[in-house]
Parts: C-alpha cells; sequence; structure tokens
DNA sequence: AATACAGCGGCAAAAGTTTGCAATATAATC
DNA sequence: GATTATATTGCAAACTTTTGCCGCTGTATT
C-alpha cells in the first residue's frame, strides 16, 4: 500500500511536507505543493484515514441510536443528522437498539473504545450504565445528546417537542368538537413519550371534566398491528368510545382498520387522532388529524447540539423544545348526535 | 487514558501479555489471565479499538449505502444487515446517497482510506469511478455487494429477486381477471430496476395481445405524492384503463388517493397492484394486492455475502436470486362489465 | 550593516496496539 | 540426568500519520 513515505520520496520531501500540504495547503510554498501534489497524483496516493484518526484521537464519528430504524418518525430523524454530518466531515455508525440495554451498551461503548465521538440517541434512556453511586461527580461522560424521548431527571443536551402539550393539543380539539368519550391508544407502558402524552390527554380530559372509563387506556407498540388490536379492545368497552387519540399514526392507521371492520366510518361515527404526521397520513382513505412533529429539525438541532459539544462548547443551550402542530384533516369532526 | 501499559505495569507483565490475555485469552496460563484481568479491572482499561484497528488494519466497519432510509423497504434491509453484522463484530456506517454520484463517491472512498473495510450498496450502480479504460483489468475493487437494484454488466456480487419475473406475475394477475387496460406507474426512470418492472409488464402485455397507449407508462419517483400526481395523469388517458400496476407500494397508496378523488372505487371500478409488501399494505382502506419481497432475507444473505467476502472466501456462490411472491389482497378483482 | 522577523520545511517523537521471533521455564521422554 | 518438546512470556518492530520544535533562507527594518 502507498504511503505518505513513498509520496514524500517521489517528491523530494519529508513526510512532514506531504502532511501539511494535504492538511494544511496555506502552510505550504506553492511550488512544493505542487510537486507534492504531482507525487500524490502519480502514486495514487490516497490518507490512511484510519492511521490520521488514530494519531488524532479523533474518530469523526458519530454513534446515532435508533430504537426501529424501520420507523419513518425515527428515519427522518436520521436522515437529517446524516446530512448534517456529512457536511460537517462526520459519520454516522447507525446502532438500531430495539431498546434493549444490551445493545445500547455495546454501541455506546464505542466512545470509550475511541471508535466514535458521541452519541445521538432517539431512545429514552441514556444508553450506558450509570454509576448510580456516582462517587465521582464529575465523572466525564462522553458527548451526549438526546433526542425526542428522553424525560430523564439528570440533565443532558436535549431537543424534543412538548409532548404534554401537544397530547393536550390534541385532547383538545376532540373535546372541543363535542366529543364525550375519548379513549386512547399507546405505546409500550414504560415509554416516557408514552407517559407524556398519556399525561397531556388526561389534564385535558380533567379540565374538561371528562371520565377515562376503565378499558379506554390501552398500551401496545407504536406499530400498524397494535393500533388494531387495541381499537378492537377499546371498541368492547361498555360505553364505547367516539374518539380515540393514539400516540403516533401507525397506531391511528392500524387502529382505522379494526374500525373499517367495525363498520365505522370516520370520522362520521368515530374521531381519530394520530401524532407524528407521517407522509401516510395525508394519504390515508380518510387523511388523518394528527400532531407535526418537525423531525428534520428535530435532527438538524440534535447533531448542531453534537457538534457543538464536540467543539468544546460550553455556552450553548442545551434544552430545544421545538414547536409542534395540530394538523386538522379530515379524521375528525363532531360525534353524532345520539 | 489509561493504556495497555498501565494494565502491564500493575499485572507485573509486559504488554504483550496484556494484549495476548485480551484477544486471546486461551494462550496465556490461567494464574497470568488472572493477575492481567485483575489489573483490567482496578484500572478501569478499555482497549482503544481504534488503535487495535489501525495495527491489525481492519476497520470491522461496512458502509451502507441507501438511497432513501425514510422509505420502508430499504430500511427493513438496513434493519437485518445491522443485526447479522453486530452479532458478527461489525459496525454500519450508514451513508444516504439520494443516489447522488458525488455522494456515494464519498462514501465508498471510506474504504480506501481504510476506514471501511466494504460496501453494501442497495443502490443502483456501482458507487465509485470505474476505469473505463480498465488498463489494469485485476485492479482490485474493494469488497462491494449489490442488493436488490443492481442490473449492470460488470458482474459483482448481488442479491436481489427477480424483478421481471415479479412484474409479470403482477400483471398476468390483472390480465386474467380480464383487465385489457393497465397502466404502468414506475420510479425514477433511469432506475434499472424500474425498467426491469417495466419490461415484465410489457412482456405480458404483449404474450396478452394487449396494447399499452401512449399515457399508460408513468415514470417518477416511489413516493406517494409521484403515485398521486402518476395516477392522475393516467385518469386522463382517452381510454381510461382499468387497473394499474404501481412498481412500489408507496406509488400504489398515493395513486389510490387520486382515484378516490376521481370518485373510482377500488377494486369495483379500478384493480391496483403495488409491489414490495410493505407493512401498511395490509392496512390501506382497501388492503392492498402486491408482490412480497423477502427484505429480511435480502439483507441477511447481502451481509453473509459482505462477511465471506471480507473473510477471503473465493467460492460462494455470488448471485442469489430470491423468491418473491404474489400476495393477493383486495384491491384487485374483475373489470367492471361496460 | 546588523538585527529582527517571517516563511518554510525537516527531524523525530508520539499515538496504542499486535505479533514474529527469541528466550525461558516447565514437562515429558529415554 | 540429559535431551527434546511444549507452553509461556518478553522484546522490539511495525503500522501510518501528525505536530512541536528547530534551523535555515531571505526580506524588511532601523
Amino acid at each position: 500500500m502507498v504511503s505518505i513515505k513513498d509520496v514524500a520520496e517521489i517528491a523530494g520531501v519529508s513526510v512532514a511536507t506531504v502532511s501539511r500540504t494535504l492538511s494544511r495547503p496555506e502552510k505550504v510554498a506553492e511550488s512544493t505543493r505542487e510537486k507534492v501534489m504531482a507525487a500524490v497524483e502519480r502514486c495514487g496516493y490516497v490518507t490512511n484515514v484510519m492511521a490520521s484518526n488514530f494519531r488524532r484521537r479523533k474518530s469523526q464519528t458519530i454513534v446515532v441510536l435508533v430504537p426501529d430504524i424501520a420507523n419513518l418518525f425515527y428515519a427522518s430523524i436520521v436522515q437529517e443528522i446524516e446530512i448534517v454530518a456529512r457536511k460537517r466531515g462526520y459519520q454516522i455508525l447507525l446502532g438500531e437498539t430495539q431498546q434493549d440495554p444490551e445493545i445500547e451498551g455495546a454501541y455506546s461503548a464505542l466512545v470509550s473504545q475511541r471508535m466514535a465521538d458521541g452519541i445521538i440517541t432517539l431512545g429514552m434512556h441514556i444508553p450506558f450504565k450509570v454509576d448510580p453511586r456516582r462517587k465521582n461527580p464529575d465523572e466525564k461522560w462522553p458527548p451526549l445528546v438526546m433526542v425526542g424521548e428522553y424525560t430523564g431527571s439528570i440533565p443532558l443536551p436535549k431537543v424534543g417537542i412538548d409532548n404534554v402539550q401537544a397530547a393536550a393539543d390534541a385532547t383538545r380539539h376532540l373535546v372541543e368538537l363535542g366529543h364525550k368519550h375519548i379513549a386512547f391508544l399507546g405505546g409500550p407502558k414504560d415509554f416516557t413519550l408514552c407517559k407524556e402524552r398519556l399525561k397531556g390527554f388526561r389534564r385535558v380530559m380533567r379540565k374538561a371534566g371528562l371520565e377515562i372509563p376503565a378499558g379506554y387506556i390501552q398500551y401496545g407498540e407504536f406499530k400498524l398491528a397494535s393500533g388494531y388490536s387495541g381499537a378492537k379492545s377499546v371498541l368492547e368497552c361498555n360505553t364505547r368510545p367516539t374518539a380515540l387519540f393514539c400516540a403516533n399514526d401507525e397506531i391511528a392507521i392500524g387502529a382505522m382498520k379494526a374500525l373499517r371492520e367495525a363498520g365505522l366510518k370516520v370520522p362520521r361515527d368515530f374521531s381519530l387522532v394520530g401524532f407524528d404526521d407521517l407522509d401516510i397520513a395525508a394519504y390515508c382513505d380518510t387523511p388523518l388529524t394528527t400532531i407535526l412533529q418537525p423531525r428534520r429539525q428535530m435532527g438538524n438541532e440534535a447533531i448542531r447540539l453534537m457538534l457543538g459539544l464536540l467543539a468544546g462548547e460550553e455556552s450553548l443551550e442545551r434544552y430545544i423544545t421545538l414547536p409542534h402542530e395540530l394538523i386538522v384533516r379530515k379524521s375528525t369532526a363532531a360525534p353524532r348526535p345520539v
């Protein structure tokens, strides 16, 4: 393999000069630069970035932890992270965790192993074991940015929306339409994200003086199938609800199928609100009313935060709450008069 | 930072022994091993994998090139690749290319730069410039595996389905139902994948003696919006088709919306076939008839192929054609008698 | 003319591992 | 007890780059 040494030899300069020519050309005389570049060209030299990284003690690599890459919400965030990272000379190491602490741990270990410079996680928890004794309070953590789901007590750079508020907005929309019986279809029970949305839901229901009978709150996964089965159960409640707030769009679309099979027309017989505003939401049979999360922007802010951290910036703001928006489409309407 | 040297010192052995203890424990006496492990524990040593990789001239990293990560078809393939890679001690460097040769080039350069060991691409073309003169016919290429879309003339390890056949199957299904006027909604015109599906479509149409009037073939992107607008144009043809074969499910779902807006009921007035069998296909208002691509298996075979390549296996079969399947749901039926 | 200074380039150390080879210790064989 | 084989361990080179420091050359300043 041709190394910097060969180039130096051909160009008749020292390796130091070759290195400088390549990394800081302005530090080198025009004439030398030309000689070096010619030599590089001639022998087809390409920098061994691994060696360079090793020497500089940087990896130019950021681990991105994603609970489920086949989830469009996460995917767009990753997409944006990748774009910005690439432009800034960083690479993305993709880690799908399925929220498995073991996998999270393995990936985040990459930064102690010097294979990555920092971690952005779209998951809900800190992806490594936190020493509970905290004997060393300044124990230095790897650069870490949490996106979307983190609500733990340890203060960490974070970007997301106000999920409680967003869920409240969605619920209020239903309440204002006149619905009295509103059910909630959530994701996994232990997701803070899910808890927050439930909280917003509950808050508005309480304020409106509406009851939430047993069975009106269902947990599951953020998946189509889960929405389907969740809706099926909810429909069997004693007093059947007239509206459904779903913790994400996939659940809502799954629920739609169950409603259809039950012979219920959306929104005539039943109102439905989703969450995320996936592209597909606008293409459903009945276009879905949903909460828009600014996912690209979330990715964008996350990677900016990370790059700032890596550049050693101290003063940058660390909590970024982005605005959400209620997108009213056709899946919500006033309940049918009884 | 604590290095192997510190461990050696604490344990009272040489760095060589520490290294061996960690990488090939069986090469080291039980008692020594214990001493070393204790020392590792004591000073919290963790291997600098970057240094190790540098020394071993491996990166344990595979670049995965994806045209669009927010496409569920690609996403599931990546998902599977990641799982297998992780189990085998490899990492995935994610590169979203948007089919941009520049980006593809930048990412694939990582292997000459020693930052990656090989490339799996889900895109259609070879992600680096191929010397057309081929002055050096054995010019060694980086380990490269093509998934799904590659149909170039240079023989390369590849996994995919038989797109021509699959498209033919889909079309035949429509023909057998009695459709005479079938249109085709494709992706980008220059995608080989798209050409192949069109080829299968044409073949069956020809065999059945059916015409394909001007305007019956539309190109676009593999996106919802594209299916929507494509269907809109197709509906304006002089003789309106009664069925539509879409090059992927997203296009089909976009088309559905256009049909709905045109007051056409699927499948009563119009039949629709997609391609990919995304999860959502089964959850559409009218569940979508489509072609199932074994995407997990595709990812699985791709990474296996790559790992084989990296292990220096020569004899492994290099073209893997996986079976597809026509999934008949509710979006296809006999055309309405006129 | 003497001094200061800027620009440029070379020397050599350093980064943290792995590993071939040699050396030593231990066990086995005759 | 001597010899051979085997199991362990250490030495030191090698991997490729970057960069601090120093010295040289030539121009500018006084």
